[in-house]
DNA sequence: GTCTATAGAATGATAGAC
DNA sequence: GTCTATCATTCTATAGAC
């Protein structure tokens, strides 16, 4: 597997300056208090305590907008897929988990709203940049055929990382406790698909 | 555990006349594709050949109709509930699990929106009869106090079911197999507590 | 119950002064 | 780069005729 190839798509590297930094974190944080949808350009502005005006100069469009959160966030996971796609043997996965679970609780609002916002699934599905990056960190958590069982297993890992960090359920839990809970439950997630390669699953009912 | 007067508090069980179902279902699908948040009566109204006035005549707001329909979803899980509630066996957590994975895969996106859609869940957690059900449910599925390591399986559980069953990756699958996979495995994440329960984790860093 | 029509507010987005 | 001011559109919600 040539990785110098795969390692050459980057996702949009395009640096931002510390002011467009803030008007992201701003947008991510009332993105993750209301819904994408649900906030507008006025509410960022106020939280800001500047005009609308002045972040339509710096992002055109709202979608443009969306997805420069959605870009800044998702770039802090492609060092680790390509330091996996690097190495390829049998720990990388778990390595490459680790590393998922770790930035999902500490940017749990942002890691629940790239996998289940509305607006910003939408825009990721429609931009072959983002699809491309999630295609190569399925393949290196899970390598090989992607077989029912394998998309399950993928669907299943990425929603309870994303799903649980802001689950009511663990708000009241601090990082170091959930990370280390999170970790042990998705390690047996993702081991349990070498186990059940073999077999034909027979399980009593 | 006096069963009678749990299974008292029944979730707002107030019937729906076929056009007032017929306007859920059709608000249900529109919510699914752009958001609650993005869906207007307007595009509820076009849907059904009918103007937004007459939908404005049966739920007078559009919180009343988001409740309404997160109402006849979460209904459908009640029985089950109920059921769990009263027999209380140790084979009881399992044939609960199974039959809430069997509502999610059936209504795949009726169960991704109750979870994820930032409406919904900012409504729901306003509405004390919703959140109690929840806790009868997480009750049922997980007995006895609810220790951090507890918290994060249970959250784990509902953000895997209700995630995958919209999961892009498997879009592709039939009812059949994505039960049986998923079945599969949220079992594991069920099971695993009562191992992890015992032992202090220890696990070489 | 459904329609037409509309009120009042907010939205995304732009023009032009400074 | 940020401001004021504005446009066209859409939104939730209501009034009143049929």
């Amino acid at each position: 597997m040539p990785s110098s190839l795969i390692s050459a798509r980057r996702l949009a590297p395009r640096p931002r300056t510390a002011v467009q930094t803030r008007v992201l974190t701003t947008a991510l944080e009332m993105f993750a208090d209301y819904g994408v949808s649900a906030t507008s350009y006025q509410m960022i502005a106020d939280a800001l305590g500047v005009t609308k005006a002045a972040i339509y100069n710096k992002f055109k469009t709202k979608d443009e907008l969306v997805l420069a959160v959605a870009e800044m966030e998702l770039a802090r996971l492609e060092d680790a897929v390509e330091e996996a796609e690097g190495q390829d043997n049998s720990e990388t996965p778990a390595r490459l988990l680790a590393r998922v679970v770790e930035h999902a609780v500490e940017h749990r609002r942002a890691a629940h709203i790239l996998q289940f916002d509305p607006v910003v699934v939408r825009l990721l599905s429609q931009h072959p940049p983002f699809q491309q990056f999630l295609d190569r960190l399925y393949a290196a958590l899970v390598p090989g055929e992607h077989e029912p069982g394998a998309r399950v297993q993928l669907a299943m890992l990425m929603s309870a990382i994303g799903g649980t960090v802001t689950h009511p359920l663990v708000a009241g839990l601090d990082d170091d406790t959930l990370r280390s809970e999170l970790l042990d439950r998705t390690r047996q997630l993702l081991d349990s698909a070498k186990r059940a390669k073999g077999r034909p699953r027979a399980r009593r009912p």
